[in-house]
DNA sequence: CCGTATCCTACTGGATACTG
DNA sequence: CAGTATCCAGTAGGATACGG
């Protein structure tokens, strides 16, 4: 408790090192995804409107990094890979949904104050 | 509940809304700071390590805009400028210490599993 | 003291084309 | 199918200097 209390820093911030983990465009968006079951990679880009192959891969890669994602490689031809969420990825939805809650419930109120922001001005 | 359930977009998805909001290098400092109480522009800046001044304003723009902080100035010579959350604030600080508690729990394991990726390549 | 203006760098992410 | 390689545009954010 009190070890939050020492002088708030930029780096060494467990705060601000989940929302470089989450904070990217796609992240997110898969682990949402991936929270239903495992799924191939072709799929996860049909089922994630928007993104190229290139950040679907990029953002696998990292999830995969930090321990959040498995990748399943069957070798068959055409080769096959398969994504699912670790027991890890699947506690980071807890907070995921209470942040998603908040949002929905407040939305209204920063669109409302962003409105009356930019007519003051 | 099924509403989260339409096709996964990536406008209209409140969680990452949230985290265009949050999810830059120094709101949620600030939000953490200004927890305490309000604060004025200066001991912010000397609150919160490493932010220029630049980046202090601008951040500070974009809470007051959405109606996360609010702006008090005080037309003294030097003039004084004091910062506040606002209840809605407020409320976002139970989902972000929610993901700071996870942050906190699984910081070992993720670390882990970033060296044991490193180390296999 | 509290900003704004300018300039500059680094990084994120998109488009496209090419391999096993 | 599942990537990798290249190139490129947009933006976030730091440094510095100046103004009310």
């Amino acid at each position: 408790m009190s070890a939050r209390h020492r002088k708030m820093t930029h780096e060494d911030c467990p705060v601000r090192e989940v929302l470089s983990r989450v904070g990217d465009k796609w992240s997110v968006h898969i682990v949402a995804v991936l929270r239903e079951g495992s799924m191939r990679f072709s799929d996860l880009r049909r089922s994630i409107d928007g993104i190229s192959q290139r950040m679907l891969t990029r953002t696998l890669r990292g999830l995969e990094r930090d321990g959040l994602v498995t990748r399943t490689v069957t070798p068959t031809t055409p080769p096959r890979v398969d994504y699912a969420l670790t027991p890890l990825g699947r506690t980071l939805l807890e907070p995921i949904m209470a942040l998603a809650e908040w949002a929905e419930t407040n939305r209204p109120a920063i669109h409302t104050a962003r409105r009356r922001y930019n007519d003051a001005t």
